[in-house]
DNA sequence: TCTGGGGTCCTAGGACCC
DNA sequence: TCTGGGGTCCTAGGACCC
C-alpha cells in the first residue's frame, strides 16, 4: 500500500527563532527583515554562518562560510549569537503541533520532522493536510515552514527543499521527470561536494542523468553509496518513519581553541575538560563505553584521530581520561593544534553490562562522578577542573550544615 | 583570508587465525 | 624459493547530514 509521507522543514530555523524570541523580549526590529546572520564568535575562531536572513542570502552569503567572508560580501551585516535552549523550545512547540496529526513522527533534526500520515488521514487529502500544517504553524507559532508531500521520505524531503519559504510542494512518482530529474546532482540528498565532481567526470550532470545511468556502473564506482544514489534518483526509498527515540551510538565533544596549542602540556587540560563533559553526558544516558577516540586538528586543518579499547565498559570520567591521555601521548607529534576532540564509541546500556569489580558501579570514583554530576545539574556545565569543583561541593555542604 | 560542533555510516588495509 | 584463500576484528580516515 502506498504510504502518505510529509516532511516539515522550518525556514531559516535559527534566524527565525532568534527573531521571534527577540521580538517577544521587546526588540524593535525583526532580524528576518534586515541583512543578518546567526553565527559563532570570530574572536574565538568559531566564526561561521549558521543561518542567514533572506536579504543576507541575496548578497550571496551561504551557510557554513566564515563570517569574515560574509561581512565582505555584505557590509553592515548584523551578526547574532545562537541560543540552543531557545531553539529546542521552538522545536518542541512545532513537534507538539504536529502530534495532533499523527502518532508516527520522526524528529530528523532540530528543525525537520517526517510524518507518516498513513492511516491518520481520515478521508482527507494529503496535500490539504500539508497546507493546513503550513498555515497553522505560521498563525500559531509565528514562523514559517516548507512542507514536502510524497509517498516516501526521500521524495518528501526533496519536495520540501523546492522553492522557499512558506511553501507546500508535492513530489509524486509521476512528477519525478519534471520536478526532480532536471535538477543538478548536488541537489540530491546525500550527494555532497566530493561526489559531484566525480559524477561530472562521467558526464553526469543532473539527477535525471543519475537515474538513467546503469545501476551497476554506479555501484562499481561508488559502492553502496552508488546504489543508493541510483535508487534516490529514481525516487526509491522504503525506509520507515522512525518515531522511536534512539540511544546515541557515540558521544563526543570537541573544541576549537582561541589560539593554537603548541605542546602536550597545553593540550592536557583541554582533554580533562572534554572527558568531564563526555563522561557527564554518558552517565546522563545511563550508558557505558568500550572505546575512547581522540581527535586533533592541526593549524593547517589536517585532522587525525586514534582510538583504543577500554579494559572494561565504563562511564567513569577518570577511566576515560586515563585512556585519552595514553592515546594523546602516542599520537601527538609536536604540531600546532587548533582543535581537540574526545569521543566514546561502542556504547551499551549500563544495566546490561556485568559490573566488574573495577568498573564504575561500586567504586569511590563512581561516587565522585555522581557528586560532580549533581553540581553540573545544579549550576550547569562549567570548565572548572575536577579538583576545584570538588572544593565547591565541600564548601557548599559546609554552608548547608551551618544553616 | 578563514574555515563549528554534533553525529552516522562506509571502506580500505593490516593483523591474526584456520 | 616461492608460495592459498577464507574469515573476523580492529583502526584510521573519509563522506555526508543538520
Amino acid at each position: 500500500m502506498e504510504r502518505q509521507i510529509l516532511h516539515v522543514d522550518v525556514n531559516n530555523a535559527f534566524l527565525s527563532w532568534s527573531a521571534i524570541d527577540m521580538l517577544e523580549n521587546g526588540s524593535e526590529i525583526d532580524i528576518r527583515t534586515i541583512p543578518a546572520i546567526i553565527g559563532g564568535d570570530e574572536s574565538k575562531r568559531s566564526g561561521i554562518v549558521l543561518a542567514k536572513s533572506p536579504i543576507a542570502k541575496s548578497f550571496g552569503i551561504v551557510t557554513g562560510e566564515p563570517i569574515y567572508f560574509a561581512k565582505k560580501k555584505c557590509p553592515g551585516l548584523q551578526v547574532f549569537r545562537g541560543d540552543f535552549e531557545i531553539y529546542h523550545n521552538y522545536s518542541n512547540k512545532l513537534y507538539n503541533l504536529l502530534l495532533e496529526y499523527t502518532d508516527v513522527i520522526e524528529r530528523f533534526s532540530i528543525d525537520e520532522c517526517f510524518l507518516d500520515m498513513t492511516g491518520f488521514l481520515r478521508g482527507r487529502d494529503l496535500k490539504e493536510v500539508a497546507c493546513e500544517i503550513n498555515k497553522r504553524v505560521k498563525e500559531e507559532l509565528h514562523f514559517t515552514v516548507n512542507v514536502g508531500v510524497a509517498h516516501n521520505k526521500l521524495l518528501a524531503k526533496m519536495a520540501s527543499d523546492f522553492e522557499k519559504p512558506d511553501k507546500v510542494h508535492t513530489l509524486f512518482e509521476n512528477e519525478l521527470e519534471t520536478k526532480m530529474w532536471t535538477l543538478q546532482t548536488s541537489e540530491l540528498f546525500m550527494l555532497g561536494r566530493k561526489t559531484v565532481p566525480k559524477l561530472l567526470n562521467m558526464q553526469i550532470r543532473t539527477i535525471g542523468d543519475i537515474a538513467k545511468t546503469d545501476k551497476m556502473v554506479l555501484a562499481k564506482k561508488f559502492g553502496k553509496h552508488g546504489q543508493m544514489m541510483w535508487e534516490y534518483a529514481n525516487g526509491i526509498d522504503n525506509s520507515p518513519v522512525n518515531n522511536k527515540v534512539e540511544l546515541p551510538k557515540s558521544i563526543g565533544n570537541s573544541v576549537t581553541l582561541p589560539s593554537d596549542l603548541k605542546s602536550i602540556a597545553e593540550i592536557h587540560p583541554v582533554v580533562v575538560a572534554l572527558a568531564e563533559k563526555v563522561g557527564y553526558r554518558l552517565r546522563k544516558y545511563k550508558l557505558v563505553a568500550k572505546v575512547v577516540n581522540v581527535q586533533l586538528r592541526t593549524k593547517d586543518f589536517v585532522d587525525y584521530s586514534h582510538q583504543k579499547h577500554l579494559p572494561f565498559a565504563t562511564s567513569s570520567t577518570k577511566e576515560i581520561l586515563k585512556l585519552a591521555n595514553e592515546i594523546l601521548d602516542i599520537m601527538y607529534k609536536n604540531e600546532s593544534i587548533r582543535l581537540v576532540g574526545l569521543r566514546v564509541d561502542d556504547l551499551e546500556s549500563e544495566d546490561e553490562v556485568q559490573l566488574s569489580m573495577f568498573s564504575s558501579g561500586n567504586s569511590k570514583q563512581s561516587n565522585l562522578d555522581k557528586t560532580l554530576d549533581e553540581i553540573t545539574n545544579r549550576f550547569g556545565v562549567t570548565s572548572i577542573t575536577r579538583a576545584s569543583r570538588l572544593n565547591i561541593k565541600l564548601n557548599n555542604k559546609k554552608e548547608k550544615n551551618e544553616v
